[in-house]
DNA sequence: AAATATACTTACTAATAAGTAAATTCCAAA
DNA sequence: TTTGGAATTTACTTATTAGTAAGTATATTT
């Protein structure tokens, strides 16, 4: 894998992450790394196709969590937590999250970029939905209604939540974190 | 006030709401109107203040919303759910709030259309979390923890409940709707 | 009737956007 | 040592952007 291409994958992430796909050009990103605005169509002739590679590596990133999570057998209190500290971390770095990034803009963008997005909002609502279920049953969660609304409800809290945080220059994630914790205490 | 002036705060409004604010221009407008450029730079100089104006009138009208429900004594449940009528209106017209389709925009948007978003998020939070703290002081709802953090947790699940609808291509937002109301349920 | 203000249009500018074709540099294998 | 491919730059195109200066038609006021 070349460098620059994963430098231009990395800061093409960044950029939709703070200021949004529609507000970011490929000179943004040539003059950054001191390239060609050329060179970065070299390594992705379009902007769709760069955004498309950026979501489907999201979506990798958030599988090998999983996997990692599975593979050290945490429970679904550990694993809940470990999920929303991307998010916390999120906070502190000042960004969005891809979903609530690029969902905005979702009538502007290509059908490839939308269809990534659409897959991996129903796969991390498919995950966190299922460790709710475990989880009550368990009984180390405890809530009302279908997990699977409870999924879309706390997932809804996490993405409108940084976008909050940044309307009311919050710098703190700790109200909704803790109260989502809360809420879902026995 | 001038019919133009209106048309074209109202489809400034749209475009924002269904495309985002750096996704739309003045030849969208203008076109749609059958005006030319430059008339819409008459009634708005820059695209800063029109989006300045759609955001104040955006707030104007939930001031109005909050008044009429005081002056009609609607309990708290009632004064709740008409506002969560407006986020279940915006989805089946496919438009976003105005605070979720800037939101992500915010680091490319000037200071005073910043200033007005967050101004309006911080009053709408205070009424919601002020109409939680008295339904929960009369027994109409039930919930854990701060009345400012619930109100935090239900405007960010509508937030996002319509970004999130969006990408799953849902027409209805009756599973975020119904699983607000459900757990606030004494 | 003359002056003024309102509501535009015409005709432009300068900047920036995504994207491309062709030339060039550089390195490794044959 | 030549050949070939990978990684780039050069130099461009076409389209779109926000914004402006100057002109015009129409109505309103003086």
């Amino acid at each position: 894998m070349s460098v620059t291409r994963e430098k231009i994958m990395e800061l093409g992430e960044d950029l939709i992450r703070t200021r949004g796909y529609n507000a970011f050009s490929y000179q943004d990103i040539s003059s950054e790394l001191g390239i060609k605005n050329a060179a970065v169509h070299y390594y992705f002739p379009s902007k769709e196709s760069l955004g498309t590679s950026i979501v489907k590596t999201n979506m990798q990133r958030f599988e090998e969590m999983v996997e990692n999570l599975q593979s050290r057998n945490f429970d679904e209190w550990s694993q809940l937590e470990t999920f929303m500290k991307i998010y916390v971390k999120s906070n502190r770095e000042l960004k969005l999250c891809i979903i609530g990034s690029l969902g905005p803009d979702l009538n502007t963008l290509n059908e490839s970029i939308r269809s990534e997005l659409k897959k991996m909002t129903e796969r991390i609502l498919q995950w966190l939905s299922c460790i709710l279920k475990n989880g009550l049953e368990k009984g180390i969660f405890s809530f009302k209604g279908d997990p699977k609304d409870r999924a879309l409800l706390i997932f809804s809290n996490m993405v409108a939540g940084l976008q909050l945080a940044r309307i009311l220059e919050k710098t703190d994630f700790k109200a909704i974190h803790q109260a989502i914790l809360d809420d879902l205490k026995p």
